[in-house]
DNA sequence: TCGCTAATTGGAACCGGTTCCATTTCGTTG
DNA sequence: CAACGAAATGGAACCGGTTCCAATTAGCGA
């Protein structure tokens, strides 16, 4: 039962508790010959500080908050794997919060920073609105986010909007001109991203001169098999497309299924191209736009620690480059493949 | 700037401190009158108590500590998400520690628990040696270990001997004679279960009289790239094995890349079967052995939630079931594939 | 030897809650 | 109407560190 205190220690070593502190946070006014005593004590009743105790007297909990919203997806936990990497070999604990639901959102936003549990906070995936911001400058704690924008806050980005250009520009180069585009609600006022890959969307086919259709477009919940679905749905128009860019590499392997399950070739019949490049794309050779999900949280990890040693006036940005992997899911229009050229998820 | 104390709100609402502390604590001993002057204080001032003080006041952290290793393995991911699935909507906050290194090891462990910085702790995949289980005897706090085993320690685990049983039967069942077992280092003290998932194999081969023979257990670091290497040495065997069973989804995915490379099909030439069942082995259809892996985070969580209201005399144990998923990477021994029956990663 | 400064050290006060004990208030009962 | 117990409340003491100020000691030059 460890419950020894600074006063036991303090007691036994013959000092002052104010001594034993100090010797704790190797502060210099102390002596050699009083360290060794106190040294001594505190291995021999095997005391260790209680933290609460310290963050209390000293108001810092050298703790960081991240908060993570559906820990379910893989692009997330990438990204928070980086943050890990960072902060495992830092002197902060990290206290994880995961925000499944919507409404759950709002509240833990709010009262998470009030709560003071942590010295700062990092957000991924996971835009703050107005209010929440004045929330964070109310409780006076750095933010980070990594993979949102908000103009009053440091953040890790990838330029979407590139990304969605280069993705369809991709499609376009090899001859597609009925391209798709399935995602996310893009009213979702937390995901950024989604709207800005469809900008960029727009953009490479209006420069191609090729009209944006509507009914190319489809929105639904993040997720495989909702992707699925919305392929169907795109495989079943009077019209199809022949070319499908997912907002996600998740949705990619949706859409790929779909394809599948409607006796369509990939890429043979249809192309499909991905975001993210998580692992599961490589595996299944999955042509994407690489996004640098790892490296993205260390750099927020690392902007995060750099903010609180020294607060900046200006909020900062670091932009990673996105970058086109070409693999096997995407091919020339009205080539037909050969046969044992299939890509993956084909039986 | 929030720094208002409870001091503030008995001023303000009239009443002494304890009574707020009460109100805070939902004591019944308030009138409905005090505890609606309080109430209003406390959101005129915008106020919320410091946990740092409350934690040193009442000695309890309201934390949970989640110690993991090797945070990038997919199957301790899945795991994590189901503790997480739990804790979020509890009270207590999860405080994550990501062991990378087996030096970082015995150091965590040793200084976690007497940091106190968690009324509980939660073990994934990780085996503490008994010096460290004297350790959290002696912090008093509460420990469930999630895959892995410590006779003093509660657990939820998988029964391993008999997944190994059932991914060898499987092969032994399609015919296969020469099964070969790739896997992570048999000696490694914290990795119980890839000695019992040894065993279980070593029990299907001695069953079904077919001699285990050396040189088809081959062993390697965790990982993709690993097992591709182990199995090339397999396949240059001069009487190469004819069906691998892998540690892990992860090594499975490495030896089918191995297979490719070799100009092997899959499972035309060479069965391949993993264990853990973990996404991307769906995505891939690789035949394996299903564990739950999610919902052993669940249940770690549950059990350590309960013993942390009710400690229990015994450690308790849950045992999950394993099941074979027979998907495409497995077939009849010396049967050829019909081409296009070729599975996930063949191009 | 004296005086002065720098280096150490002791310990009270404080951080912001909780808890327990003493006190006040009020409704009941004989 | 007095006596008494229950309910509500105030506030000191405490949790275990840190910090700052005052006090002691030591070193050194004149």
């Amino acid at each position: 039962m460890s419950k020894t205190t600074i006063r036991d220690v303090a007691k036994r070593a013959g000092v002052g508790v104010g001594t034993v502190s100090r010797v704790l946070n190797n502060s210099p006014a102390v002596s050699d010959a009083t360290r060794q005593k106190v040294q001594s004590a505190i291995e021999a009743l095997n005391f260790s500080p209680n933290p609460a105790a310290r963050r209390l007297s000293q108001g810092k909990t050298m703790a960081i908050g991240v908060i993570v919203p559906f820990f379910t997806n893989p692009s997330v936990v990438r990204r928070l794997q980086g943050v890990v990497s960072v902060l495992s070999v830092s002197k902060y604990d990290l206290i994880l919060f995961d925000i499944e639901k919507v409404n759950q959102r709002d509240m833990s936003l709010r009262t998470i920073p009030q709560r003071k549990l942590a010295d700062g906070l990092l957000l991924i995936s996971l835009t703050p609105s107005d209010i929440d911001v004045e929330q964070f400058a109310l409780a006076n704690i750095p933010v980070v986010l990594v993979d949102a924008y908000h103009p009053a806050l440091s953040r890790v980005l990838v330029n979407n909007v590139q990304g969605g250009y280069q993705a369809t520009k991709h499609l376009i180069d090899l001859g597609h001109r009925k391209i798709a585009y399935i995602s996310d609600y893009l009213d979702d006022p937390f995901n950024s991203p989604v709207r800005d890959r469809f900008t960029g969307y727009k953009q490479a086919l209006a420069e191609a001169g090729i009209a944006y259709r509507e009914e190319y477009h489809l929105q639904g919940e993040h997720g495989r098999s909702p992707a699925r679905h919305l392929t169907h749905t795109l495989l079943d128009l009077p019209d199809p497309p022949t070319a499908v860019f997912a907002y996600s590499d998740t949705q990619a392997i949706g859409a790929i299924e779909a394809a599948r399950e409607s006796g369509l070739s990939v890429p043979g019949d249809l192309s499909i191209i991905g975001f993210d490049n998580i692992e599961a794309a490589e595996y299944l050779r999955i042509t994407t736009i690489r996004q640098a999900l790892f490296e993205s949280g260390v750099k927020g990890a690392g902007l995060l620690l750099n903010l609180m040693e020294t607060p900046a006036a200006e909020p900062q940005e670091i932009l990673l480059p996105t970058k086109l992997i070409d693999r096997h899911t995407t091919a020339q229009y009205g080539k037909k493949q050969l046969s044992g050229q299939i890509a993956a998820l084909q039986t």
